[in-house]
DNA sequence: ATGGTTGGAGCCCAA
């Protein structure tokens, strides 16, 4: 099982990358995050050409999430609970199980500045997702909960951890609502299989980050012990930068062994 | 350098 995680800003301005990525690496399952267009306007024929099984779960302009699965998708869920109540709420979650594999595809909120209104909707954000795991995940099934989590979790994942110290994506409170979301049992797979720092998965455009290399690792994936175990591989695909108006975030892939019975 | 660029909307917002 073959899954990636993509925050592509924009599905319609980026959908050759997509494709062109799907072709390539031809993944199980795709994740995908600020899709940025309304489920009626999704472009759903181009993607099923290429071989796949489509959810979306989109608004205007902002947010939006879409797994895409060469395989059945089954139990489809929407939102955080509570979200559905609202028919204005931001759609940043999306959930399915693929195979024996439960996936959770999110898109954490930003924050936009530390002690701000956003801040304090992200930190609860966090809260409430880690009630939604207890709820209805089990870390004795094969859970890979993945996407654009927003905070860079260690020093080790911001390039100059000086300039960001307790900057939004960095701060201490953000970084220890997510550790709260592992702490219900799950790894940072990446750092599994690759402790040093240099791994960025998002470089701000607005600081010519994207052709500096001045990046932090915000896109995550991260496994319950059943599947952590089986992971033979995890990568960035930081090679998307030198596509021409490339996502500021790179896809993250992760290869899982087939677990027997 | 307290800057800068981008996507999608609609004459700015969020990132």
């Amino acid at each position: 099982m073959k899954i990636t995680t993509w925050n592509v800003n924009g599905l319609r301005a980026r959908l050759t990358h997509v494709i062109d990525f799907l072709r390539e690496h031809e993944p199980d399952v795709l994740c995908l995050q600020e899709t940025k267009v309304v489920d009626d306007a999704f472009p759903r024929e181009q993607l099923e050409d290429c071989g796949y099984n489509i959810e979306f779960w989109g608004q205007k302009s902002y947010n939006g999430v879409a797994i895409l699965s060469r395989h059945r998708v089954e139990d489809v869920v929407r939102g955080l609970p509570g979200d559905l109540d609202d028919p204005d709420v931001e759609r940043r979650v999306l959930g399915c199980i693929v195979q024996d594999f439960m996936i959770l595809d999110l898109y954490v909120p930003n924050g936009q500045e530390v002690g701000g209104d956003k801040y304090r909707f992200k930190l609860d954000w966090f809260r409430r997702l880690r009630q939604f795991l207890d709820a209805r995940y089990s870390v004795t099934e094969k859970v890979a909960v993945v996407g654009d989590f927003n905070v860079a979790l260690q020093d080790r994942d911001v390039h100059d951890p000086i300039a960001w110290h307790e900057r939004i994506l960095c701060s201490t409170p953000e970084r220890r609502a997510m550790q709260n979301v592992l702490a219900f049992g799950l790894s940072d797979l990446l750092r599994e299989h690759h402790p040093e720092t240099g791994i960025w998965t998002w470089w701000d455009y607005r600081t010519g980050g994207e052709k500096t290399d001045r990046g932090l690792r915000i896109d995550y994936i991260l496994t319950t012990p059943p599947a952590t175990a089986l992971c033979r591989e995890i990568q960035v695909h930081k090679d998307i930068r030198k596509a021409k108006s490339p996502s500021d975030h790179a896809p993250v892939t992760a290869v899982f062994a087939d677990g027997g019975a």
